[in-house]
DNA sequence: ATATCATATAAGTTCAGGCTTATATGTTCA
DNA sequence: TGAACATATAAGCCTGAACTTATATGATAT
């Protein structure tokens, strides 16, 4: 690995609301509409990380009729870092019941 | 710790020109005019580069007479996390003889 | 078929940060 | 003391990226 390659991956990770849903994701999957009660930003945003997170192999998605499940990449080479990286963050709040999620 | 204080730290050594300053000085401490010889930017650029890396305690400094020495901060909560990331880097050609750079 | 819902893409705005050059500070030594 | 050298600071430029709103795509179900 380069350094060019090092930066991109850090800088993919090094970003708040992208370490927030990491974080999220390391408790289960989740569609974006679950992620979207997470983080005070629009929808696309939530979908434009999500992309970013994907283009660098740190999550995969999958479509399960109308929704794409989030999850993450547990080959990717850095996917233990990751996880000692998220150990010391707080586990944000999700509403992905029926009840609480209006998207379900 | 939250997610705006770990952005910080990976934005702080997301950056392909202070991942090769890092990387030259896991071998052993090294002044500015040292690094300098590694990375193709001006001598405040790489002086720069050391305060923001220290600002966040990723690194120390100490003066011997005109040099300021720059070495890894091996207290640093993260400091092994580092070495793992920097385990994937190729080593350096630093110029820090006598002969080689004429600032000694 | 078409309405509805979940997600993706496009285009534009704003702001942080990594560089530059110019200059200031600090140290040594004649 | 002042010249020479190492480093730091200041100010300005330019690019990338993280948002926004508007709109397109894709899937389900009536």
């Amino acid at each position: 690995m380069n350094p060019k390659q090092m930066e991109r991956y850090l800088k993919t990770i090094g970003d708040q609301s992208r370490l927030q849903l990491l974080k999220a994701l390391e408790q289960k999957p989740l569609c974006i509409c679950d992620l979207n009660t997470l983080l005070d930003v629009s929808q696309p945003a939530i979908s434009q990380h999500m992309h970013r997170l994907k283009s660098d192999e740190i999550v995969l998605n999958e479509r399960r009729g109308r929704w794409v499940y989030w999850s993450l990449n547990h080959s990717h080479p850095y996917y233990f870092l990751l996880l000692e990286l998220l150990k010391v963050l707080p586990v944000p709040t999700i509403e992905c019941s029926e009840e609480e999620n209006p998207c379900k």
